[in-house]
DNA sequence: GTTGTGTATCGAAACGTTTCGATATTGGGC
DNA sequence: GCCCAATATCGAAACGTTTCGATACACAAC
């Protein structure tokens, strides 16, 4: 009932020969007459032969196989953020006939946490989601494995980086608010650390200094540990605190977005009427809220595409260069921002 | 830079023993000496040896990857409700050394879209996530290859399943509704050949002849093409055009939920005063909108664990039975549900 | 003293590939 | 008519493991 899968070696015999004619056919190397080909060929269909990976992986250096690695804590957040990354990566791969394998790894560098996968040479290549620890990547270029980053970029480390175009992001939200009339506009950002966040606040300046219009320093918070519901919603609480007067907030993710909505709302302010939101990423949820959120709109899938054809290169080409691609965002407008109103 | 990885033969020279001997060390088997076995990890350590993994799986059969297929079509869906059971077979991998190959097919069966990790023998076993062509497990099946399906029931082929308990959660839901009040309960289902689909239906129609109440068939609805926000909403606005009557409405699945949380509201009606509302699955949107969803949680992250023991205890154990494991729902209850007000 | 059994170690084969020479066979250029 | 390069095919080695005998030594049982 489960017969034993054919070899290359079943399938040399029945084509009648030599085991390495059979594999010139099969990788398209060396020369190989034409009657011999269509033979092997025959015989591969015949027998339903499919070469054993691990062996390949074994003699050559390629496993077919990509890492993909991302830190715990952000895999499993509210927004499929990264699992939509991950889709876009899975597509790609199978175009390629390569295979994900995957993993997550604790936010923080831990000496023994290293994907078993790189220490048993099971990948031909690594993609890094997101923030982690600086660690990992250093490990991964010490030991000469193929990476690229997306979604985050690393301070010590230089490796391709595969990402959306922050600023430009955070310059379109700006932008539309202040299109729409708005002067003061506050700025959400949880860890300025994360050099997204901080793109993303370049892109806000920017947009107001394209206008001339001087900043107010007072509106820009990113002082929260972190970038979840809850540091928006404590952020704007904060912010609120102030008594600085302001008709939109720019979120720097849709999470904190929905928890400055929250907080607003608790305050008694109507989105948009009293004040304008804003958010970034335009995770699926921004269309079940109530109001909807606009948002910068990320390709998630495309960043992981991306991510993998540039790791192809880098394979298969053995490109060392530390390249830097950006992908376009794109403004969402939804129902969460309008004119300004009475505030 | 890039030292080569040293293998069983630097370790056996080092320690000044045969390589089979070092092997048995490394998979403690066999008779080793204290001393000897002393020194061959004593080598390990010194030489940071890790083993090959394409090398072992080449010789004996275990390739250390287990394979999880999903459908395309649910696995980017809104709600991550398979990439939390990813999340629960990664975790669950990890602890036993197994690494997890993802791919998506096409919802129904394609001739060529057999994963390729199969042809070419790159995983010691399968997960089937949800629902997907039956040809799919036939294949599996055919081939031989240890598989087990999560969160779904082929029809025409028999494999271990693990799954919600469908048919308590349905029930759990139902009674809530009961024990508030609720006589005339609304059942929106989508697609009834589902097998989840038709046992919460069941454990809907349990509680009210626990109560020794009928139901009326009037308000059973399971007749949409899909069981998306779309159906949901169309569901409801067909069920409201009926004109029968209701109070509660318990949707087979939180997306529905939503989708009739949205037609309800259109029509004006308020949530939960005059229609209480209850989903399944309890999907981490069912926290951020509003109201809050009263839905019957599903541990996702359990079922993709068990899922994985399951398939292990198959492939080591090579036990054949098929298995059907159960996993607990339970009664989240926010604020979409409440005694019955006026209608 | 022979036989048997449990312990200990090792060499070699095997797994399914790719690749590196080795060996023929052409045919064109001179 | 000879040489060289291009074409064609093959056998064997190599990749890093595991596993299957083979061998050897104790020690106990008869």
């Amino acid at each position: 009932m489960k017969p034993r899968r054919s070899t290359i070696k079943d399938v040399a015999r029945r084509a009648g020969v030599a085991v390495s004619t059979a594999s010139l056919v099969l990788n398209s190397k060396g020369y190989v007459s034409a009657e011999l080909r269509r033979k092997v060929l025959r015989a591969v269909e015949e027998l339903d032969y499919v070469p054993n990976r691990s062996a390949r992986a074994l003699v050559g250096k390629s496993t077919g196989n990509i890492g993909f690695i991302v830190a715990q804590e952000h895999f499993s957040k509210v927004e499929p953020f990264y699992t939509k990354v991950l889709l876009g990566t899975e597509f790609e791969a199978r175009q390629h006939d390569y295979y994900i394998l995957l993993t997550t790894v604790p936010f923080s560098y831990r000496a023994n946490a290293l994907p078993r996968f790189i220490t048993e040479q099971s990948v031909d290549g690594v993609i890094c989601a997101g923030r982690m620890g600086d660690r990992y990547a250093a490990e991964l270029v010490e030991r000469g494995i193929p990476a690229v980053v997306v979604d985050y970029g690393f301070k010590t480390v230089r490796l391709p980086v595969i990402n959306v175009d922050n600023v430009r992001g955070g310059f379109l939200a700006t932008e539309h608010l202040l299109s729409l009339g708005h002067r003061r506009i506050a700025f959400l950002g949880g860890d300025a650390g994360h050099p997204s966040i901080a793109s993303r606040l370049i892109g806000y300046r920017e947009a107001f200094r394209e206008r001339g219009i001087v900043v107010d320093e007072r509106l820009i918070r990113a002082d929260e540990p972190g970038t979840g519901t809850a540091d928006g919603y404590n952020g704007t609480r904060n912010l609120l605190r102030t008594k600085e007067p302001f008709t939109a907030l720019f979120a720097c993710n849709d999470a904190m977005a929905i928890g400055a909505l929250r907080a607003l709302k608790e305050s008694g302010i109507h989105i948009p009427l009293n004040v304008s939101l804003v958010g970034f990423d335009n995770i699926d949820l921004c269309f079940h809220i109530d109001p909807r959120l606009t948002s910068v709109h990320v390709p998630k899938e495309e960043l992981g595409a991306q991510a993998l054809k540039v790791l192809l290169a880098v394979i298969e080409k053995g490109s060392t260069a530390v390249t830097n691609t950006l992908i376009d965002p794109e403004l969402i407008v939804r129902e969460s921002s309008s004119r300004p109103g009475r505030t």
